[in-house]
DNA sequence: TTTGATGCATAAGAAAATTAGGTATATTTG
DNA sequence: CAAATATACCTAATTTTCTTATGCATCAAA
């Protein structure tokens, strides 16, 4: 279930940014989302998501519904208040990041 | 000597990426590079900074030339033609990686 | 009926950082 | 002159954050 190496630190920041849409979403469907959305680049895995929803929710950025579903458990995440300006700061913070890191892949010159 | 906490996985790649440039350049030179070229955005520590390379070495991606300079030791490191292909390709990866997060931060509508 | 999809979970291990030291020389500053 | 800062290397302990490998359960499809 995994490919890519590069996204550590990353994954908070990409769950808090898909409830941050507005649904809350339970962890299976995010790893299909973020599936689809990259094209099957990015493959989350669980190992890696469900404590990390676990470690958000004990963070108190997130809250859980659990619902019954076709006879199956679901559990809905969605953003807290406090969960919401996270998403908003690490949103901020993961930007930044690309941009200083194209700053090294892809130099200006005049600071090279 | 830390600031910027998402860049997990991509110090190597750095190291690559700035001795792709030409130059050798030794540890020290490195963190001050990288300081100058983003703004002080990223300040890579010692701690990883020197097992990188030490790593990067043992991996035959690195060659090392140590030098006497003003009575302090400096290590300078050159890329080996190893080191050269593994630089594009991990160059390609970054940039691939970089697009699939901006995927999801920044989606299009039709795959949202 | 058995494989695959859906849906949750955790434990052991690895990778890659941070933090916090250590050593030494040279320069700047109060 | 003494102390702080910059230059230059290093490593060990710890933490964070993954991967890999499981486990359990339901349901649909082959």
């Amino acid at each position: 279930m995994s490919n890519a190496k590069l996204y550590k630190g990353s994954l908070s920041t990409i769950i808090l940014k898909l409830l941050a849409e507005g649904d809350k979403m339970y962890g299976y469907e995010i790893t299909q989302k973020v599936k689809k959305m990259t094209q099957g680049e990015l493959k989350i895995t669980e190992g890696a998501l469900y404590p990390a929803l676990h470690k958000l929710e004990a963070d108190g950025l997130l809250d859980v519904e659990v619902k019954k579903v076709d006879n199956r458990l679901r559990k809905y995440y969605k953003l807290t208040e406090k969960g919401t300006k996270e998403s908003i700061n690490k949103l901020a913070e993961l930007e930044r990041f690309i941009e200083t890191i194209q700053g090294i892949v892809n130099p200006k010159p005049s600071l090279g």
